[in-house]
DNA sequence: ACTTTAGCCTGTCGGC
DNA sequence: TGCCGACAGGCTAAAG
């Protein structure tokens, strides 16, 4: 479900309320993630002092100085601050007692997400072979366009591998897309130089922008602070099949691709 | 070596 | 009103 800007909307939520904080007890009501939560998760990190909450990619990286909580929010999870003594509900898996009072709570009905342990100086396995972060500086045009040579995967799909690039998902592809004109059917291969170059830009620009808008809400997305993301009114093609292009007019059509639904202008988008 | 598919889960929505 | 299938923001591991 959460794309970068939602990601680090969260990161940014919870960070203050936890830097400086002492975990005191972690509390699982449900191990059974997209992986079980590790033993070392619940015997190391109470007593541990929170250093830095850090965002590589979809995870998020909660660390101490006896090893680092790893998170993945996967298609529905989100993480709350809340006040100590709010009831869990079903879907309440995990909540980290804080030294404030306050919950840290993470809620995910459908269990695609994780909480990971990773020791200390020794990334996890999952972030090795990540592709570089689309608002760094080593991301750019000329970086996508060297990648892509020779490669006949969808442009769409393609870019939503988290070995070329991270973070860019299911809206944030089709929107981006969009804004460069680039049809998403289209063999990486085959894109141009320049339009990659258009592409980058504007993969930075609209995550950048989603960020200050607070991430894209549209069914479950929540902040930490339990308000919703506002960018939903600002998508140009995702989820407006049938519904006129707010350039040209023309109708947004939806098609598959890699098993993911994929929205376009036909006139736009070449 | 690469590319495609299956599967993990629950909730919601539209059609009948 | 209710049942059923399709679908949902991700990603890995297995199969081709």
């Amino acid at each position: 479900m959460p794309e970068l800007p939602e990601v680090e909307t969260t990161r940014r939520g919870i960070a203050p309320h936890l830097v400086g904080r002492r975990i005191e007890a972690v509390i699982v009501r449900q191990p059974r993630l997209r992986w079980p939560v590790p033993r070392q998760l619940r015997e190391r990190l109470p007593g541990q002092r929170v250093d830095a909450v850090e965002r590589r990619a979809k995870y998020l990286l909660v660390h101490t100085v006896a090893g680092s909580a790893l998170l993945h929010l996967g298609m529905s999870g989100s993480l709350r601050v809340l006040p100590g003594g709010t009831v869990a509900g079903a879907h309440d898996h995990v909540d980290w007692h804080l030294d404030s009072g306050r919950i840290l709570r993470y809620t995910d009905p459908r269990r695609f997400g994780c909480q990971l342990w990773q020791a200390p100086g020794a990334p996890h396995k999952l972030l090795a072979g990540l592709g570089p972060e689309p608002l760094g500086e080593e991301f750019d045009g000329d970086y996508l366009w060297r990648k892509s040579r020779g490669r006949a995967a969808a442009v769409k799909t393609w870019l939503m591998d988290q070995k070329i690039v991270v973070g860019v998902g299911n809206i944030y592809a089709a929107e981006a897309l969009f804004a460069a004109g680039i049809h998403p059917n289209r063999a990486a291969g085959s894109v141009s130089r320049l339009r990659y170059m258009r592409l980058a830009r504007e993969v930075k620009r609209i995550l950048e922008y989603a960020i200050t808008r607070g991430g894209t809400t549209l069914r479950d997305f929540i902040s930490p602070d339990g308000t919703p993301g506002y960018f939903e009114q600002e998508l140009f093609v995702y989820g407006r099949a049938g519904q006129p292009c707010k350039v040209c007019g023309t109708p947004i059509r939806a098609i598959t691709l890699g098993q993911r639904s994929t929205f376009y202008c036909p006139r736009c988008q070449r």
